[in-house]
DNA sequence: GATCGCTCCGCAATCGTTTGTAGTATCGGA
DNA sequence: TCCGATACTACAAACGATTGCGGAGCGATC
């Protein structure tokens, strides 16, 4: 029976009126211009015929199509899971759809599906590309179109980001290990041209001397992506230099991943010889032997922001630009522990 | 300057033809019915403004939105993080739109947001929902847009499929440890009623007869549901069963991960006393202590079939209902080994 | 009783395409 | 010179909604 759509056109002749005072009866902004009792005729009416309004008809007409492009640097890293399901479940909430770009072929692929979304007329634009300056495609973009960022922000803040608070984060491995007793710290870092990467080492360095420990530059040891392996090769590094080491903030999971193969293949037991924090708490983690101590990155709540941040821009409500930071917390397991000796 | 559209209207005014004709003219399809001279002149002065029809209008005007349905189950869960890149690089090579949808509030927020895709006039579906049985609104959604199923099937296959072999993957495990000298294997198998879970516990029953040893049923024990503890209370329970199990097939990784923890709190070592496998092989896997030798199943590649099929479906084509099976592998890593003794 | 104002509703244009049909050249052939 | 076919191109009607504007009806006011 509902195979066949109905239109505005059916519930206007099943209710006996023209079809713009069904329109405006429909519609709540407009409803108080036709009479109560009309009003209710063509409810019914539209009841009765299963009326659903037709998306791209609306859409031509009212130039918005209630759906918003949100753009992830590679789906298949879980990390983007939470924060997907935040944007999404906040956005169909309000009734907007969820356009999934996958930049998984690097930053040409991202703009191309900028691109992409703009030419879909899409409301909004949710950016979780890395880098710390956005491409010349997404600045103009911007013009078009409502944009924010989760999960990285650009160094001029003229994009509203919505991002994990990385100093407080640091800050809390940071504080944790000094409690323990470590006063030998050490950084893997992350690429210098990541906005995450930076940021935490800056942290890093910043929290050391905070809790009156020697902040030297070549406590930090620069890995060459976010992987396991450029991860094992900066610890070991870093630990070649400083062999008096007692901990290591890494400063994302799989980078802590990697300084433990470092510390094993050293000979070295993570948790007493060697203390080791990791940064975003991935699914698993706690599973890992031993298990990772990790600072927990909000992210499920990072989309869900980042999405209504965005529903206010489009709204057209003043957003002010820069970065809303949000306080992650620690998960403390076993591979920190008390200085051995 | 591009951020004014450009409509056809413009096009046709700068080529200087009616706009009917610069339609045809940009149209593949229709190229040939308007001179090579204006198709070139029409192109040009396209090319020059930089336009790019609406997607809005044509959809409005074509019935097609050129954009189809994807609901996962849990977005959060790694799993489906390659099936949606599957299917998203195939999608968007053929120009059309990922619509996600993240039914992570059980059947009826599946068949809700189902309902929203339809609404939205999406020109396929992808479920990749769980369960052995499609809801009455799936199964009537199916008369209104193509539908493809992915990493599920319906038990009557009235919906093209394509899913992972799982007979083929248990049968990997099964031989595998066979081939170690294994004789006592037990299974820790998924829910029933999801389709994995009573299909990978057929296949292990089959399996073990095919290569010569005993599938009395209680060799089996059904786990609540794809998750760690439950997989370790079964496993528990299957190993007080049976003190003499030297190696368990799990239905899944984390069920295989509640199988180590289990394992470990009777004393005993894994990959020795007892052996282990997982399936799916997820991320991490290969980290964990000791790293986990499971079936591994090409998920990317079914996010692409499905959408392959999916296209086929849409351009009309016909495709045979019933599933594709998709072959597995097995990734063999140290949580497996011979017997001991 | 004419005028004003208010409430409610209908008319028609519009958003940007696609597409069936009608129309106008042009050309070859008789 | 005229006719019919051929090859293009223009016209206009959709698709399904929203919305500015005008107009009808009606009660109140002077």
């Amino acid at each position: 029976m509902s195979s066949i759509r109905s239109t505005l056109k059916d519930v206007a002749r099943e209710a006996g009126v023209h079809i713009s005072t069904a329109s405006r009866a429909l519609n709540p902004s407009t409803a108080f211009i036709v009479h109560p009792v009309t009003v209710e005729r063509v409810a019914e009416a539209a009841r009765k015929l299963g009326y659903r309004p037709h998306p791209l008809a609306r859409g031509l007409r009212t130039n918005r199509t209630m759906s918003v492009g949100v753009i992830i640097p590679d789906v298949e890293n879980p990390l983007f899971g939470p924060i997907i399901a935040g944007v999404e479940s906040v956005l169909v909430e309000e009734g907007y759809s969820v356009l999934i770009g996958n930049a998984d072929r690097g930053p040409d692929h991202a703009d191309s599906l900028v691109e992409d979304m703009l030419e879909r007329h899409v409301d909004g634009l949710i950016l979780a590309t890395p880098g710390r300056i956005v491409s010349e495609t997404a600045r103009q973009a911007q013009r078009d179109v409502s944009m924010v960022l989760v999960n990285r922000s650009v160094d001029d803040d003229s994009i509203p980001a919505i991002v994990g608070d990385d100093h407080a984060g640091i800050g809390l491995a940071v504080r944790h290990l000094r409690e323990l007793g470590h006063e030998r710290i050490g950084h893997v870092a992350g690429p210098e041209w990541v906005s995450t990467g930076r940021g935490r080492r800056d942290a890093f360095l910043d929290w050391m001397s905070t809790v009156g420990l020697e902040a030297e530059r070549d406590l930090v040891e620069e890995a060459e992506w976010y992987q396991v392996e450029p991860g094992m090769t900066a610890a070991l590094a870093l630990l070649s230099r400083h062999p008096d080491l007692t901990a290591i903030v890494a400063a994302n999971d799989l980078l802590g991943l990697g300084c433990y193969r470092a510390v094993r293949s050293l000979g070295k037991v993570i948790g007493v010889d060697v203390s080791i924090t990791g940064y975003n708490d991935m699914p698993l983690l706690d599973l890992m032997q031993p298990s990772m101590t990790a600072v927990r990155v909000p992210y499920r709540r990072m989309g869900a922001d980042a999405a209504s941040t965005l529903l206010a821009l489009i709204a057209g409500e003043d957003v002010a630009p820069g970065r809303v930071l949000l306080s992650p917390t620690i998960a403390i397991r076993s591979s920190t522990g008390p200085p051995a000796g």
